[in-house]
DNA sequence: CGATTCTTTGAAAACAGTCAATCTGTGTGG
DNA sequence: CCACACAGATTGACTGTTTTCAAAGAATCG
């Protein structure tokens, strides 16, 4: 399946879509293949996009004096990525976003994007909605970060996102917890006996 | 000023409203007025508003399994409270929202909220706009509770929200920190010497 | 392979949490 | 108006968790 089925198959899973509806979506979208680690996006960037994840992995992290990496967000398939901070007030983008796995995903210019908006009421819509689910799922991780100790975080992790837990090396998972990497080292110890 | 002229104030501050437009979105608000401590939804209700703080401030939170709460949120004046979630998906919610001070709200039951999107587009961008805004702050607040230390989490609170450090007793800017109280007494100590 | 990066392990130190007691201020009722 | 009760805030001693630093094993990639 190309990116670009797969991007169609997730609008109609959420939508109904006429053919001419689709015709003008796929119009706008660029495709953009990453290799594992490089960027979509770096710190200090204009962000002008909406991206759509079609295949892969992605991080938007920051990195703190120390040079230490702190990971905010992953963005497996069928989630979107990008810097809507820095999209809305035009300014230079505080995060770093880049390809944990090789991946693909759907680029749309913030003009075309917005007129698809305009245009299909129906794709401004589910643009909304999927809005509103980030900060559902922020607010969420929110709770997990200022209430659970490293080795709740950790179980947390590995049953809210089973899949995510095999394809992410360790060290980015200790990041996205908020932990060191010795620490969870030692709890999956502490945890599963071995490895 | 009463809470409807402070919305509207609001409003004119965000976007461009003719007096009729004003008077449709006049003729949906509710005010509910809450007395410090007072709930506005409890964990297991149903949320079915969209509310506008316009005097006071408002508290989301969680309790756990210990009793301990872990504040997610606060709503001061010109800020919207509520439980997205648990009105899109019409589930029971998982949080608490209370009033911190005596407060006022502007209450908009959902049908006529979604009305007012569908016949004022310069609302419905607004509502996007705020959604946008709620992201961004939510993934700032998860950048420093994943980051930094107690001590450095305070002092970014200090910072950040130097108006609402004076109005929120000590034990729930602990809870919204992530910290205990005791720690931080600590910290406040180590850091001002004294009080 | 060989080099780099990732992961694990160990010991010590720093940090934050717990529990219990004391202190403070506020508000209420006698 | 005072005394008391109560919740919030602070302090101290202790415990437990997590980090740090250093080193040794894996794993991975060119």
């Amino acid at each position: 399946m190309t990116p670009l089925q797969g991007f169609k198959e997730y609008l109609l899973q959420k939508i109904s879509l006429s053919d001419d509806d689709w015709s003008v979506i796929a119009a706008a979208c660029t495709i953009r293949k990453l290799r594992k680690h490089q960027y979509l996006l770096q710190e200090g960037e204009y962000w002008k996009y909406h991206a759509f994840v079609a295949e892969g992995c992605l991080r938007r992290y920051t990195i703190d004096n120390n040079g230490i990496e702190h990971i905010i967000q992953f963005s497996p398939e069928n989630w979107w990525a990008g810097d809507r901070k820095s999209l809305m007030e035009n300014t230079a983008t505080l995060y770093n976003i880049d390809a944990v796995e090789a991946s693909t995903v759907i680029l749309f210019r913030d003009e075309d994007f917005q007129q698809l908006c305009a245009r299909l009421p129906v794709f401004n819509n589910l643009v909304n909605h999927i809005l509103q689910r980030s900060l559902n799922a922020s607010q969420e991780r929110i709770q997990v970060v200022i209430s659970m100790t490293a080795e709740e975080k950790y179980l947390n992790f590995i049953t809210s996102f089973p899949q995510l837990n095999n394809r992410i090396p360790r060290h980015m998972l200790a990041s996205f917890l908020g932990i060191t990497p010795e620490s969870l080292s030692r709890i999956k110890k502490k945890l599963h006996g071995r490895s």
